[in-house]
DNA sequence: ATCAGATATATCGATTTGATATAATTTGTT
DNA sequence: AACAAATTATATCAAATCGATATATCTGAT
């Protein structure tokens, strides 16, 4: 799927900027199962200009920065369930941290142990603000995909906790560093 | 991490030609958390050759086609190990399939219960391949990585089994369309 | 009053995708 | 043995996307 499509689906439930589309895929409720820039956002969005599926107000209004605010036309809309009729390609999913840990073996015990507790970390931030987005959002459909990631994210949170006590019980490697191995 | 580093660190197990990597990285048991195409490993090899980073055997003998058989170099280990000191990125994660599930209350009930039980045998499918690829592995590094695949998988498939059930309760779209309904 | 951070559009080189071309070898079929 | 189909293998190219940066205004905090 790519980012005219992406545009036209996030358009299609409201009206609103470049921006505020980039922010919806790279930071919001979106941002778990998608991801699109600047650089290609506006671009799609010209396209799509061109294309009549989308229209946008200039508005600038007393010397105010102009803004464009883009919404989806009768013909977008028909196009993008048009393309929704199409069988939606393979889910990606992409990780430096697994590749990392493929040396794991090369690398100094407390150096990979900080990148499993950094990731903890981070996999548990994650999961909550999709749960707290799931408690607030009050659009249905978005339930399942924000519930997908609490369900996957969990997974993985456990699936991390569960290797950290075992490193560390191969390891010694808690905290302080004990005597009596090899 | 760009596709140079991904070669790298695959060539640091043992050396393979290009097409080998590809496959590696698309089909085989690292194309779970990574992907990369010809398009980008060839030029990548390339360039790491250009840097001496990695070497190359011409095998052209006896008149058989040319086969590239590429090795990590002294400088080329030392160079990911530097790259392996940097903390690596976040994981991302692309699903065309959340993304039509946003408009699941604008399609056929039965339309959307395709998607879903495609998605259902495809996760299946994921799992009982990563599951015989961690028995078969004897590389302890790889069968965390292969454990945290199974253990998302496992997830995913759970969430989506229970969503349906939930579904066709909701609409009785399990096989046979019920009667008393609205 | 000023300064950091958010809002907003836009562009650009580098990277990556996805598709295709080419050709020899291997495997399977009749 | 002959033939077709699939696999192995390298390579390139346009199109799409990433990631970083430039520019300018607005907003809120001190």
């Amino acid at each position: 799927m790519n980012v005219r499509t992406l545009c036209l689906g996030i358009l299609s439930f409201t009206q609103m900027t470049g921006y505020d589309i980039r922010k919806l895929a790279a930071e919001g409720n979106f941002s778990h199962f998608c991801e699109a820039n600047y650089g290609s956002i506006y671009p799609a969005l010209s396209q799509l200009t061109k294309d009549g599926l989308v229209v946008f107000t200039d508005e600038a209004i007393d010397g105010k920065p102009p803004r464009k605010i883009y919404s989806i036309t009768e013909k977008g809309r028909h196009h993008l369930f048009e393309t929704l009729n199409k069988q939606p390609g393979p889910d990606r999913f992409k990780s430096e941290f697994l590749f990392y840990s493929l040396f794991q073996d090369k690398m100094e015990p407390l150096e990979f142990r900080k990148l499993l507790v950094r990731k903890i970390a981070e996999t548990r931030d994650t999961l909550t603000s999709l749960q707290n987005a799931n408690d607030c959002c009050d659009h249905a459909p978005s339930h399942f995909a924000l519930g997908y990631g609490v369900a996957m994210n969990k997974a993985v949170l456990d699936y991390l906790k569960t290797y950290l006590t075992s490193f560390d019980e191969h390891n010694q490697t808690s905290e302080t560093i004990e005597t009596d191995k090899d």
